[in-house]
DNA sequence: ATATTTAGTCCACAACTTAGACTAAATCGG
DNA sequence: CCGATTTAGTCTAAGTTGTGGACTAAATAT
């Protein structure tokens, strides 16, 4: 649980708070970096030399600080050397990126397919290819892939790399990182989860506080993030806001319950048959009445499921990602009209409802975006992968 | 958020390794310490020479671990010296614990009192009478108390120590800490939350795994323990199961919404008119109808708050504490029914229904346990106040 | 031009942990 | 009963890392 300090361990802590203070305050000179660690300024500038020598950060110009003195030299992350490769399989599509260690994205690709028509082979072969293709192109601009992350639409073990059930899809127990076989190190998760983490990075940031972000898609996933971190629960399976009860009585769903959210606001629920999102849309935009009285609905039920999820997990905002965000202008409304009236005596601040600012690549960022974090909370650990590239860091 | 590491916080964090390592697998040898923490032996004999010092850890016979060689000398945490207060205001009770590093509990108090009927400032003398008694005799038993945490009925600001509105106890904005006054420092926290932990370290402990405690009392509030640690939420409001919605068109609850938990398990649903929990247990153990048809109903609608709740946050097991434990037998038959009902099909395992081991005084218990926690995760922020003992640790 | 201020480097030293030699105390085998 | 073997624990010299203060560098103020 606690784990042995030994003197790496201290070199690694202090890198990763050097490292950290530059992620999340911007650039800063060797001083500015000394006062927020606590460190002394001896020991920021070796550890900056150390970070410069690994390609991590990078010395861009000076500035005066106060008024006199000599001017600083400002440090800042550097994305030229260190990257991380993310990748989405999804119902209808394929999806990739490589994100640099100063989150800027550098390579973005999607990949129209329809997944559930091939065997998760062939799709998986089929990612594998746009991976490398991605790895090669990520390596002409100069830059080391220190990991991957691969988003999957439905519960993962973490620890296998592989998924149980996949329904949306109809896998069954594929062992996806295995199968993918990349010469990387790469991890599987959640596409609800990684959508939330993209959302934190990429979207509207850190400003969300701690926050639920709910991706409906054909189900309705949430992904829980708290204090900058996923809450995954005991089995992973946590966020399933899917099948929060909102009418114990309501129509029978998939699961084996009656009255889930997803009966009620789920994709199927909202569209009409052989409809699209695309279609819907259009016809709300039109004025039309039925279809503006489904969303009320779908709005009203998200409200009580999502004021189950505040009584709970009590988060500072709620993020409406997925289906969620081009409708959101028919929804939020009764759904924040549904929170008001159940939470509003309670609390001082009923959670705020906001709309994703993230699009459909939310989790295919989100991936590449928590490889990053794990690169800048251990830095020690990645720059030995590092080792073999030209200037190697002085001992 | 990653604090910088120097040589102090270095030793610190292998005193806290080799402590946790003794609280968590029970006495050791120094030879199995050095293994379970990965330090050297010499490192660890240090170390346990300044716990042992400190008064935090003894040494016990010797055994010899495998067929030959020189038999090890046991090292077991002890008890002896250090210790921490446990306090509880409640609506119609104060108690007070003082338990010992070891997690003995070592004096236990209980007072009835009409907590309603007195000024809270009355209530916090009352309870700082009870606690200086209690400092008093636990120094007579050579202990000195590190720390003391004041359990309340309501949300809590644990910043300031003060509690913007307790409901059952009819107070608002009254300041905790600062009224009790205690030679020593304390902190409030809310009594579900307490009374989870109470449970995790008094009861059925670790077993549990990450699990959620249900502890229904005029209201329903839950704690929900990750990983040996407490889920707050964003602003410490997190577990408020008793405002989850059963059925959003069911009868009106007092937060301003209509079909919460609370209406439908809540005390006031399951008593009648001016019978209290006892009498509610007699006519169920007499066969009342009646009364088994209320528990029933409670039962189910809890099953359907708690699917809910597992959908989000996904625990290992749920203890049912506080009325729920007495009235076990009668509300964990339906509320497992509707749980298996709505979560069997997607889940490998519907987490299990347990009752509460610990009584009453679990908040009592577990605020003290909590202050032990802390202290066992940072003995060397207590040394220092030890230092007044007549042995002092050598530099 | 000189004083003052701030940034960053250098160097001796201090705080830990480590590695491995060494001592202590048991069992095993003759 | 004595020496070989095994395991526990201590001691000492050395290694790694951070610290503190002196020192150098580069700017503004007077």
């Amino acid at each position: 649980m606690s784990p042995a300090v030994r003197h790496g361990a201290m070199r690694a802590g202090n890198l990763a708070a050097v490292l950290g203070e530059l992620d999340r305050r911007g650039p800063l000179t060797r001083a500015a970096l000394a006062e927020f660690t606590g460190l002394t300024k001896t020991t920021v500038s070796k550890l900056v030399a150390y970070l410069i020598d690994a390609g991590m950060a990078v010395e861009s110009g000076t500035v005066r600080d106060g008024e006199r003195g000599r001017p600083g030299v400002v440090v800042r992350l550097s994305g030229h050397r260190v990257a991380a490769l993310g990748l989405e399989i999804n119902v209808d599509y394929l999806a990739g990126c490589v994100v640099d260690l100063s989150r800027t994205v550098r390579l973005l690709r999607t990949q129209p397919v329809d997944n559930r028509a091939a065997t998760p082979e062939d799709v998986i072969a089929r990612l594998r290819e746009l991976a490398s293709a991605l790895l090669v192109d990520a390596g002409e601009l100069g830059l080391s892939v220190a990991g991957g992350m691969v988003a999957l639409p439905g519960p993962v073990d973490r620890a296998t790399g592989a998924v149980h059930r996949a329904p949306n899809l109809g896998w069954r127990d594929v062992a996806v990182t295995e199968t993918l076989d990349l010469p990387l190190p790469v991890v599987v998760d959640n596409e609800a989860n990684l959508a939330a983490l993209g959302e934190l990075w990429f979207g509207s940031g850190a400003s969300l506080g701690d926050f639920l972000h709910v991706s409906g898609e054909i189900g309705i996933g949430a992904g829980l993030v708290v204090q900058g971190e996923l809450f995954r629960g005991a089995h992973g399976f946590a966020g399933e806001l899917g099948h929060v009860v909102v009418s114990p009585e309501g129509p029978a769903c998939r699961c084996g319950g009656s009255g889930c959210l997803e009966r009620y606001a789920g994709q199927d629920a909202l569209l009409a048959p052989g409809e699209d999102l695309a279609g819907l849309v259009a016809r709300l935009r039109g004025g039309d009445a039925a279809a503006a009285a489904a969303c009320e609905r779908a709005g009203s039920a998200l409200g009580v499921a999502l004021t189950s999820a505040v009584n709970l997990i009590d988060p500072d905002t709620i993020v409406l990602g997925g289906i969620f965000a081009p409708l959101y202008g028919w929804v939020s409304a009764p759904a924040g009209r549904a929170m008001r009236e159940r939470l509003g005596q309670m609390r001082r601040r009923v959670p705020t409802l906001v709309v994703s600012r993230v699009g459909a690549d939310a989790a295919t960022l989100g991936g590449a975006g928590q490889v990053i974090q794990r690169i800048i909370a251990d830095p020690g650990a990645h720059l030995v992968m590092l080792d073999a590239t030209p200037s190697s860091p002085a001992r």
